[in-house]
DNA sequence: CTGACTGTACTAAGAGTGTTAATACACTTG
DNA sequence: CAAGTGTATTAACACTCTTAGTACAGTCAG
């Protein structure tokens, strides 16, 4: 269901996090869908089952999912996320043309590169 | 010359590395002049020079400065550092591309928001 | 040559964070 | 009741960042 990257410098709980919201957007893990328990989970990643509960934990926090003792976690609805997830892209891309522009990088080059990546795959 | 951000999340001497390579580019600093030593950089951000220290050496070891033992660290040629610069944005640009794929964001809405980005300020 | 400045190297210590391990308890469901 | 859920707690360990202190070698102006 999801794999680390133990490049990645980020902390693992962190790319659960991404990775768990990848899923909910790409819809893959429907609202009200059971997410794999704590204890599965951790299993499954071979990690520690708090490290996991940490990520749940913050997915609950942003309002990503929601929990019912004694049964698990559950998708919550995906209106929010998606907005939170365009708006921080906004933030991205924001920060990027900055850097462009400092770069002396063109509105017309950029646009190019964004055409680019766009035709790819 | 360099400010620091005890929010960010990212250790000191990375910060300084990032503002020191903006200050190249941005052509407040030319090639073969000089920077602040280290100790009075350590002074000037009210930190340790050996943190100061960390950052000169990962400067250098990127190419974008050079040392001359008992002189000081100087401004190497901003050729390499520009194309590294063009390179690390085109490979963020690709991932948010990705990213907004995922979220259903066309290449319109896209390109709506870089031509925004791009006439801001 | 001397002194004051450079870079560089090393060790030690402390703080903070991430992760693991081992329990324990409350809740739900078959 | 038993097995599976979430949740909480404590302890320990590893790693990174940062600081402090000291030391040594090179450069340069006086």
């Amino acid at each position: 269901m999801i794999t680390l990257d133990y490049a990645d410098r980020r902390p693992i709980y962190e790319q659960v996090v991404d990775k768990m919201k990848d899923l909910i957007l790409l819809g893959v893990l429907e609202t009200d869908s059971q997410l794999p328990s704590v204890r599965e989970l951790a299993m499954d990643l071979s990690i520690n089952p708090n490290t996991v509960q940490r990520a749940y934990a913050e997915l609950e926090r942003q309002g990503v999912i929601y929990c019912v003792k004694g049964r698990g976690n559950f998708v919550a609805g995906i209106s929010t996320l998606k907005e939170q997830h365009k708006e921080e892209m906004k933030s991205q891309l924001s920060e990027l043309v900055k850097k462009a522009k400092k770069a002396d990088i063109t509105e017309g080059d950029f646009v190019e590169l964004v055409k680019q990546f766009y035709a790819e795959k």
